[in-house]
DNA sequence: CTCTATTATCTCGCTGAACGAGATACTCAC
DNA sequence: GTGAGTATCTCGTTCAGCGAGATAATAGAG
């Protein structure tokens, strides 16, 4: 049960290369005074804003899996720090908006930046059919992680 | 600053990975009762086994990054759910090793044998030169995330 | 063998993230 | 403007993890 293989030295791989970017995020987090929630958090909204979504408090808590008190204080936090703000919507002003602070996607890229970096550095190393062996392996990976089908049959 | 080119597209697949097997483990953790530190604690535990290695209640508290505190309620909280017991150690007594139960190791095997098993499935449609992009690229990126030096250059 | 320094683990009291329940503020249909 | 519905916040509680220090065992000096 132990040996499915010499590819069992890749899914060990790809456990440490997981388990390492956790650390980074941690050091992140833990550098400037916040916990792996509010990391996810500022990655939720810096997402939003890059695709130009409105981040509401209700959406960021439902990303997170978070209930309305946990978010209520992970915004809280954000904004304690300064690296969020609320803003009340002005067609529904039930809804508060929660933007990232340009601060915290400057800080976010002075640390994540290198790392993003590297791996595009990486990535221009392979030829095309290494590039689609990359995507289609961590592409298989996600959706296997997610529960979803198994269908080994590559989308369209 | 936004676009580092095509390959940021495996980028963020890289990330919606890590965060789907992340999401895959604390589904895990829910099912049975526990926390994303405990599932962290038996995979050590798992690894220990794997390679013969003992591992003790003060190892297992440094790899998890906790105080020997947070420790000590670690390892009650798998001998309380049955997933591992302390064994004081025969040869210096003050140290306690702790073995996880077989039925743990069943438990991982049931929930992660399948994404391993699918992973490895994935892995056998590649060729030998696909797998090395796939090996270099993860491998790349779990040095850049360590803090290994950035160097493009390959040291000599 | 006894005394002391060191090491490994556990106990106690505390902080803070996240929860459940319910309050508050706003919108929409009538 | 009244009532149903929705979004967010407040309050009190639970529990993971921390710091400090207690307890227990080993190792070395005499």
């Amino acid at each position: 049960m132990k040996d499915l293989g010499p590819e069992m030295e890749i899914v060990h791989l790809l456990r440490a290369a997981t388990v390492e970017l956790g650390l980074h995020s941690a050091r992140f987090a833990h550098d400037n005074g916040m916990h792996a929630t509010d990391v996810r958090a500022l990655i939720c909204l810096m997402d939003a804003r890059r695709d130009g979504t409105e981040m509401t408090a209700g959406r960021l808590g439902g990303l997170l899996g978070l209930n309305s008190a946990g978010t209520t204080a992970v915004v809280d936090r954000l904004e304690r720090l300064g690296h969020a703000r609320r803003v009340r919507d002005g067609r529904d002003r039930r809804r508060v908006l929660v933007e990232v602070e340009k601060r915290a996607v400057e800080l976010g890229q002075a640390f994540f930046g290198p790392l993003i970096g590297r791996s595009v550095e990486l990535l221009r190393g392979y030829d095309e059919r290494e590039l689609a062996a990359i995507r289609g392996f961590l592409t298989g990976v996600r959706e296997a992680a997610s529960g979803a089908a198994s269908g080994a049959e590559p989308d369209g």
